[in-house]
DNA sequence: ACCCAGGGTCATA
DNA sequence: TATGACCATGGG
């Protein structure tokens, strides 16, 4: 099943114009997006902003002074994101990458993916969450609000590989970082509030391109 | 009380 | 390679 970029399009402008421009990835710098792509790890943002305003308020919002900060101490801080054990670690693997890599910015995307994707605790949706919002590379974030919406508007399997989704979609829209930036955060704003697992999908603005509306409506 | 959230790792078969 | 257990908080 292969994805066209007419019809991705098609539901972006709907998107776009139910919700209007999202301004992502809602922080300051590029370590707070870092940051903040691991502690969303399956994980409501709304707990990932008290996370985040405790380790402002530290002064641990920063590469050195996080990875002075005992284990301990960075997992209490960020305590209200869950996970917090394996989150600290994580955070700390993500600092002592980004030590041994001075210049890591004038990388390929490729390289720089796979260099990525090396570190403890940071897979695919991670990776590409840095990628685009920190690093403004032209990878399509594929998560779980991506593989919902797309799946329940008939255009691809529910089943279909990360990699695989994540390819579809650049093929489909051809390299647009812009687009890509916006159409993620549009996909988690309309999964948030309307494309839910067991949503009634009745105010959903794909309403005629959606197949499992109807589906589920009937029940 | 239950379900869910902007995943990833590790052990097991 | 493919499941399953595990990690944990807070809001609806």
């Amino acid at each position: 099943m292969r994805l066209h970029g007419k019809r991705l399009l098609g539901i972006y402008h709907r998107l776009l114009d139910r919700y209007g421009r999202q301004h992502w990835w809602p922080a300051e710098t590029p370590f707070e997006v870092m940051v903040g792509a691991v502690l969303t790890q399956n994980t409501a943002w709304s707990n990932v902003e008290k996370a985040i305003a405790n380790l402002k308020a530290a002064g641990m919002l920063e590469r050195d002074s996080m990875l002075l900060m005992p284990r301990q101490a960075l997992a209490e801080a960020i305590h209200p994101a869950g996970y917090f054990n394996v989150k600290a670690k994580r955070l700390h693997s993500l600092c002592r990458f980004l030590q041994r890599h001075p210049g890591l910015e004038r990388l390929d995307s490729e390289p720089l993916r796979s260099r990525l994707l090396s570190v403890h605790g940071i897979g695919p949706e991670t990776a590409d969450d840095i990628l685009l919002y920190a690093f403004n590379r032209p990878v399509f974030v594929v998560d779980a609000y991506t593989r919902r919406l797309f799946s329940r508007v008939g255009i691809i399997d529910p089943d279909i590989g990360y990699e695989q989704l994540r390819q579809g979609f650049e093929k489909a829209l051809g390299a647009d970082v812009p687009l890509f930036n916006e159409y993620h955060a549009l996909i988690v704003v309309h999964g948030k509030s309307v494309c839910r697992p067991r949503a009634l999908c009745e105010a959903c603005v794909l309403d005629r391109h959606c197949l499992q509306s109807g589906v589920i409506r009937r029940q």
